[in-house]
RNA sequence: GGCGAAGUAGCUCAGUUGGUUAGAGCAGCGGAAUCAUAAUCCGCGUGUCCGGGGUUCGAAUCCCUGCUUCGCUACCA
């Protein structure tokens, strides 16, 4: 039976277009999806776009377009930019689909039923013009306009009720919050006193979300009719054994959401009985030129320029440097010089050199044919052992959700199979002892493969290309047996997988 | 203001419970080699481990303090 292992990006709002931080949290989940699927697992990927509220509701009246009209606009740019990158989700789900819908009102009705939900009332100031409520002091201030003090009756969730047991839960299950960092910081906000969580909005405010099923004068909080997606995509209230299945999911986000998904949502689940998600991983951001992107400073990358660079390389190369070089524990820094350094380094001079080297020597050597090896001495052992270390460690990161250590871990492989080549010299050995380049050859090649196998999930275009060159017969995307070379076969048409950037040409851009 | 994290080679960072000459990758310099995408391999870092004080036989690692940066959170004018 396959462990089953369920993964889950944000629901990205479609206030915004995708960029480099959706892109991001979203290739780092598609990467570990992939990895688990090599591994065996029964794995789920969930990604989708949140697409109620008033932030939507604006847009559209602003570009003289309904609300879904606008949604179904940008839901397609996040698909086409997903597809771009080949993801592999398995579901992409939408708010406003009925599916998700339906299964909301649900979980309101069953809520409020059992009491979790109530009526109450906030009086406060709110400023028409820009359709909120503002603070005591904001309003002294004078910062907004047309401020006027009204009283309103809205739905409240009870979330201050668990707010012990969630402290406790945190306390008892440290992989609940990652990293320790983020858990730290929730379990700050949880010193002061939790409150109750507003969970509709009045229609005349805010027409563009889901009715609540007991009064048809409110729609429901954007925040907790999103975070529902993670149960109602994966067959809460539809589809039992499914739910059963997959249920309870790791949840990739940015630190921006820390609180809805480690407070709000928590507690949800808590009123609803059902058990809480495994993981909370929260990453950084990225920074642009050492500082935080935003478009006033002109730093912001957007994928425009992004699909440019990939343009140069590869797509591949784009997913390979998220993954290596990303804001997985602390915020990175993005910048083109970084991406075709590493691009040179690890993927031109380290992998793609190498895949010269050998299949040049077998061809010139070897009439292209992959040679029989004797019986391998020490060195061969070693790098038959040191191949099976280096994919147990990548397999134990990705079990931490370290994605950034894998790539390190990989190209070191790929380093050592360039040593294992200058040791034996087998372009001397051809001429001297055809018998042992045979062997080094050989064990070079198979390591070669094995590595391409391990890299697969960060590169799974170019690493099928390869596997296309070496013709082998083999599936990209699953485990291979560093045994499993076969020799005899002719190797198919070389051709340069990384050929090295010049990096003059940056200037040029 | 409160709470918390961090400050280690030019850059990005590792440094487990305090213990011998503080490490890796990248960049840089020198060399070897020439099968290969001027790629590869080898060699090269005496760095006030932010400053100051303390504990200890011994501290990057613990304690106090100061400075700086960042995060969360609260609040005053």
């Amino acid at each position: 039976m396959p462990k089953s292992f369920y993964i889950t990006t944000p629901l990205y709002y479609v206030n915004d277009q995708p960029h480099i931080g959706s892109s991001y949290t979203t290739i780092i989940a598609d990467i570990i999806s992939m990895y688990r699927r090599m591994r065996g697992d029964d794995v789920f990927f969930l990604t989708g776009t949140d697409e109620h509220g008033q932030k939507v509701q604006q847009a559209a009246e602003k570009n003289g377009i309904s609300p879904m009209e606008h949604c179904d606009i940008y839901a397609t740019r996040f698909q086409e930019l997903w597809s771009y990158f080949n993801l592999s989700n398995d579901d992409f789900i939408r708010t406003t689909e009925s599916r998700h819908v339906k299964v909301v009102q649900q979980v309101l009705q069953m809520l409020f039923d059992k009491g979790e939900i109530y009526k109450g009332s906030y009086e406060g100031w709110y400023s028409v013009a820009d359709e909120l409520f503002i603070s005591e002091k904001d309003h002294e201030k004078g910062n907004y306009r047309d401020v006027r003090r009204i009283n309103e009756t809205n739905y409240y969730f009870k979330m201050s009720a668990y707010q012990d047991q969630l402290i406790e839960y945190i306390n008892e299950h440290p992989d609940f919050i990652l990293p320790v960092n983020r858990k730290n910081e929730i379990l700050g906000f949880l010193k002061r006193p939790l409150k109750d969580l507003c969970i509709s909005r009045p229609k005349e405010r805010l027409a563009w979300g889901i009715e609540l099923p007991f009064d048809s004068a409110y729609v429901t909080y954007v925040w907790f009719d999103a975070l529902l997606n993670y149960i109602t995509a994966m067959g809460y209230l539809s589809d039992d054994a499914k739910f059963q299945t997959y249920w309870p999911a790791v949840h990739l986000i940015g630190k921006d959401i820390l609180t809805t998904h480690c407070v709000y949502w928590p507690t949800m689940l808590m009123a609803m009985k059902i058990p809480l998600p495994k993981t909370v991983f929260a990453h950084g951001w990225w920074t642009s030129e050492g500082q935080k992107m935003s478009k006033s400073l002109g730093n912001f990358i957007d994928m425009e320029a992004i699909q440019a660079y990939c343009d140069n390389v590869g797509k591949d190369v784009y997913r390979y440097f998220m993954a290596k070089e990303g804001p997985l524990l602390n915020d990175s820094d993005f910048s083109k010089e970084r991406f075709y350094q590493i691009y040179n380094t690890d993927l031109a001079n380290d992998f793609g050199n190498l895949v010269n080297r050998i299949f040049k020597l077998i061809k010139k050597y070897y009439d292209n044919k992959i040679p029989l090896p004797g019986d391998p001495g020490k060195e061969e052992q070693a790098m038959k052992t040191a191949a099976d270390v280096c994919q147990n460690t990548i397999m134990a990161h990705l079990e931490k959700l370290h994605v950034n250590a894998i790539a390190t871990e990989a190209v070191a492989y790929v380093t050592s199979i360039n040593k294992y080549l200058e040791k034996t010299e087998p372009w001397k050995l051809a001429k001297t002892d055809p018998d042992k380049a045979a062997t080094v050859l050989y064990t070079a090649l198979a390591s070669l493969r094995f590595s391409a196998a391990l890299l697969y999930p960060l590169l799974p275009e170019k690493m099928t290309e390869f596997f296309t060159m070496l013709n082998n017969g083999d599936t990209p995307g699953t485990l291979i047996d560093w045994d499993g070379l076969k020799s005899g076969r002719e190797l198919g048409e070389m051709k340069a997988l990384f050929p090295r950037f010049d990096m003059k040409l940056l200037d040029e851009e």
